[in-house]
DNA sequence: AGAATGCTTCGATAAGGAACGAACTATGCG
DNA sequence: CGCATAGTTCGTTCCTTATCGAAGCATTCT
């Protein structure tokens, strides 16, 4: 009965259905509001605001106040690791629940993780930019290749402003056991996908769904 | 309130406090009997067998029957992997209940996980074998380079036998923030160490010390 | 100021599940 | 065959905690 951290705590804040849903949904990466998480978790407003302050508590999550509202976050890319590690086991073991569908393919194709992209396209792009020195990748570490600031730029990334959180992060995904790139690199680059509509969200739903075109596009410019 | 892998079941395995002891000890990569267990976890054996049989159901357990005796362990490295990534968040978030002590400072150099070597001494081997191209990483993919077979043949470990389970796998370290070995390589090498008595187990605990000597030769072997 | 929205706190209820002792099954030993 | 050890099942007790309605704060809008 030894005595380390306390992860019976926070597994255990990730074992109520109602916290897990919302927790489940703060992985889309936008923050929420304590209504919207009721809604997601099926649960009444008060009994969400007590899941919410318990899972403050707990350090899961971050709170933005802005005016009246409050927006709910996850607290970093750890707690957003552990949530996705979790998932992967639940998927393995889980009896099957939902039959692969065409929804859980499109999450294997590309999905919403935290802030960045995820899945087989967010693998292959990282991959690709490894092989062309745009990255240089030594296991978990990612730094920037002497090309990447001139490469980023002519998309509209600046590379060169630095920000608390770190540029590059390899983030581990559970579909393809392989990583993605996370980061504040990764979230520019996620911007950029919607923000340019070569891919859209696909409702109440983490996938990403790339148009035709826009696949073409993205490929053009992270898998050329 | 969509419906995903059901990850608050399984969250919910690891967040009661006897059932997460028990984990933790089996983190020590050895099975385990239900009568230990219960020690471990601090509770009386009829409590052990309800939350073992529960663990079981939830394929978070293997279960080998030898005689009158039965064998729990962990069933895989993606159990094993969520366990840690837990901790991670729980020793990141948590309220430092215990100062960080010459033992914490132990399991950061060098400790068991699951069935293999972690910690910085781990970290450093990993990489010191890709420097010299006995192993070769492309993600989280190794594979096993050219000189691979001859190299730990020297050291008495057979790298050509071909098992169910991948021979080499890079795992996540949550002291450090790398990888390191994991698969059945990574289990051979920790097994040499153990077995050439380089190093001892803390008892009661995943730590793993090294002797002077032992670190000398276990030095020369992997990171010359 | 007054009304309306967004959210939290309070209080009561109810359900889930963790705990143990006692009884039961199974394997091994003399 | 009996006794001992290892483990599970059963039944009961008890405590934790999830839940919601109602009431209380706070912020913005008119």
């Amino acid at each position: 009965m030894r005595e380390g951290p306390d992860i019976a705590r926070i597994a255990s804040l990730v074992g109520d259905p109602a916290r897990a849903n919302m927790l489940n949904a703060l992985m889309g990466g936008t923050a929420l509001t304590a209504s919207e998480l009721a809604l997601e978790a099926g649960v009444s407003l008060p009994t969400a605001s007590s899941h919410l302050s318990k899972l403050m508590e707990g350090g899961l999550l971050t709170l933005a106040s802005q005016g009246r509202h409050r927006y709910y976050g996850l607290a970093g890319p750890q707690v957003a690791g552990m949530i996705e590690a979790i998932t992967g086991v639940a998927e393995a073991v889980g009896p099957k629940r939902v039959r692969p569908g065409p929804r859980d393919g499109a999450m294997r194709v590309a999905r919403v993780c935290y802030d960045h992209l995820a899945g087989e396209q967010a693998v292959a792009m990282l991959d690709r930019l490894v092989e062309k020195d745009i990255l240089l990748r030594d296991d978990r570490e990612i730094r920037l290749g002497p090309s990447a600031p001139s490469h980023f730029a002519a998309i509209g990334i600046d590379v060169d402003a630095k920000p608390r959180r770190p540029v590059c992060r390899a983030c581990l995904d559970w579909s393809v056991r392989r990583s993605h790139l996370a980061g504040t690199l990764g979230a520019a680059i996620l911007d950029k996908i919607l923000l340019e509509k070569w891919a859209r969200r696909e409702k109440d739903s983490r996938a990403v769904i790339f148009s035709p075109p826009g696949k073409q596009a993205f490929e053009k410019v992270f898998l050329a």
